[in-house]
DNA sequence: GTCCCTGCAAAAGTTTTGCATTGCG
DNA sequence: CGCAATGCAAAACTTTTGCAGGGAC
C-alpha cells in the first residue's frame, strides 16, 4: 500500500465515483467531475481512475458493454446483476461457495484467487 | 430460432471463432479468415459476429480488457478462468447453485435468467 | 531545483455507419 | 427484378501517449 498525492482532481474522480449508484464510464464520469472543475482533462480522469483502481480504493468492471469500461465505487468484493432490457446494474452481495473456486482450479490448473459474477435478467421497472 | 444465410464469409467466421482455443477479439479472427478469404472486410467481420451471437451460435465475453470483446465458440453455458499475468482464458464447467440465483434475485428484485462467472488466477504456465 | 501532476492535442485502437456494387433467389 | 450481403472508406468512440507548463515539496 504505497503513497500518493491525493490532488483536488483526483479527490474530485473520486467523490464523483464513490457517490455514484450508476456505475459510470470514463466519460460520464468526466462529465460529472466537470460540473465541479470545468477545466479537467480526460486524460486526467482517465489517469486518475488507473491510479484509485491500482490501489484498491474503486473497482472497474467490464460489462456487457462493447468498448467501454465502466466504474464502481464500492471497493469490497460483491457481484452485479445486468437487466437486459434497459441496461441497468445493481449490486448484489453473495458469496460463492468455496467448492465453486476449488473446482475451477482443478478443472484449469490455475490457482484462483478472485472471481467476478454478473448476474443478467430484466428488472422490476422492466418487468412491470 | 429463425433463419439466416450462410454465407462464405459467414462461414468462415464461424470456423475460426469455433476452432479457436484463446478466445480471439474481433480483429483476430479477421486476420485468420484473411488467410483463407483475403478480400474479407472489417465491416462484414463485425456483422457476422453479431448475427451469429444474436442466433446463440457463438458467445461474447467483455472480460478484463478495456475496449475489446472476445468471442467463443462453445455456446453452452460455461465459465471463465483468466490468468492475471499472461492473460490467458481457460473455460470452466461448473454451475452455479440454484441458492446462487435465488439471492440474487431477493437482493436485487431482478428476475435472473442466467449468470457469468469470471475467476481471477494464475495459470499453471506462469506459476512455475 | 526536481519531480510529479495537469491540460491540451494528437495518435492509436476498436466498432459503427453510409454507400455503391454484387449476386443469390 | 428485388433484396440481402459484401467491401471499402469515412466516421464515431474510447483510451493512450507526448509534451510543455505549473505547482508541490
Amino acid at each position: 500500500v504505497s503513497l500518493f498525492r491525493l490532488t483536488p482532481q483526483r479527490e474530485a474522480v473520486l467523490d464523483v465515483v464513490r457517490r455514484a449508484t450508476d456505475h459510470p464510464t470514463a466519460l460520464q464520469i468526466l462529465n460529472r467531475v466537470r460540473q465541479g472543475t470545468p477545466s479537467i482533462g480526460v486524460a486526467t480522469v482517465y489517469r486518475a481512475l488507473d491510479l484509485l483502481v491500482a490501489h484498491g480504493a474503486i473497482k472497474e468492471l467490464t460489462l456487457g458493454d462493447r468498448g467501454s469500461a465502466r466504474y464502481d465505487g464500492n471497493p469490497k468484493p460483491h457481484q452485479h446483476v445486468r437487466c437486459t432490457r434497459c441496461g441497468r446494474v445493481a449490486d448484489v452481495s453473495i458469496e460463492l461457495p468455496r467448492a465453486a473456486a476449488s473446482a475451477a482450479e482443478a478443472a484449469s490448473g490455475f490457482t484462483v484467487t478472485s472471481y467476478d459474477v454478473q448476474f443478467s435478467g430484466v428488472c422490476a421497472e422492466c418487468t412491470r
